[in-house]
DNA sequence: CGATTCGTGTTACAGGATTCACAAACGGGC
DNA sequence: GCCCGTTTGTGAATCCTGTAACACGAATCG
């Protein structure tokens, strides 16, 4: 609905506001300034305040934010209100300390089943969760209610255990594998890759 | 030099063209027009060659770009011909999968040694690494030549650490704490967070 | 050897995003 | 009740990024 004229850049700072704003609340603070809360994030105020103009009026002149509102406004905007459900798809190394992330249960991010294509693997026990066969999967998509489908496969088997995990119904990948694949219009995917990262690190390095 | 007047989110994509072109290479291709690198990445052909022409002039008209010679060219611009040697603090379960990666390797990318700030693990071998202890940061970093921190730590240690490690010597941070370290200019970071990537797919999700 | 085709590098343009600047609103003090 | 310092929300202006257009070089073909 309003996602239409949000640009994207503003969505993904969304989170980093959710972030700074929890952090500030276990501090104790219960009112923060645009200022304030651009020193924290190293960021303007004025784009803090146009980011979050795109949504609402959630601060009061001469005062600020209240961080308990405008934290239930943001989680609410971004979804973060109800339980995700995801579904993990090869439990090698990465795919094991995946599931055992502990990072994503306390944000409403839920590990319900995992899959892999190896067959010494599949029916073995990785973070008190069952390995499926390939198979499986169409059918536990539906039947648990999986939106969400993590990939930590090797780079060759990523697209197409993508192509089923779309077909089977997810709307969201979250991909590990270092290859950018192709997803269908409407399906979101995000890329976790390291490497990258250091690539483009190392252009700044090279002659320091 | 050069660094100054081309835009991050360039260099950001160069490491797309490097994997791309790789894999082309390893297909036995030779040359490549900017129309079809941009149907494999996704991309336009024109920001292709705007890219790359902020570096030099690499193609050839009527026949395109020389698959071996622009990927030399790209691995040189973006400082991937030497070995980059990084250390990582932190060996928890997060840590050990970071060690036993095996995809920072063959970019030369290696990690040379590895700390952890409890004594349990101190001492410990970790995915053939001596865990040391934190007091031996600084001279490490020194001695073996170490310019990238990988940082795997819980999130309230992760300012401190990367304090350290600047204090120490490094030039490039790899966090993968979910926090947003300051850190002092001249310094690069990348942020490794796949909450935060989850957070931002869910606005897309929550009413599809 | 001239004509034709292809694809680059570059310049000009359009659309987004960020920053700026200011009127309007709020709260506290008197 | 009124004033003053503070901080928001928002058009306007600036900056940046991506796209389209085009002139030119290189190769090919008859």
């Amino acid at each position: 609905m309003q996602s239409m004229d949000v640009p994207e850049v503003v969505v993904l700072r969304l989170p980093l506001y959710v972030r700074a704003l929890t952090q500030l609340q276990m501090g104790g603070t219960e009112v923060v300034s645009s200022q304030q809360l651009g020193v924290h994030l190293q960021m303007t105020p004025a784009q803090i305040r146009k980011d979050l103009s795109y949504f609402g009026r959630f601060g009061k002149q001469g005062r600020g934010y209240n961080i308990q509102f405008l934290l239930k406004e943001l989680r609410d905007i971004l979804g973060l209100t109800k339980e995700w459900r995801a579904c993990l798809v090869g439990v090698g190394r990465l795919g094991r300390a995946i599931i055992n992330y502990t990072g994503f249960a306390p944000e409403g991010f839920t590990i319900v089943a995992a899959f892999d294509s190896n067959d010494d693997q599949v029916g073995t026990d990785v973070g008190g969760i069952q390995v499926l066969p390939m198979g499986d999967l169409a059918k536990v998509i539906a039947k648990q209610n999986v939106t969400i489908g993590i990939v930590a496969v090797p780079a060759v088997q990523a697209q197409p255990v993508i192509d089923i995990l779309v077909k089977g119904g997810v709307k969201g990948i979250l991909n590990y594998a270092p290859v950018a694949p192709q997803v269908p219009l409407g399906i979101v995917m995000r890329n976790i890759d390291p490497v990258l990262s250091l690539q483009s690190m190392t252009f700044y390095l090279k002659d320091g």
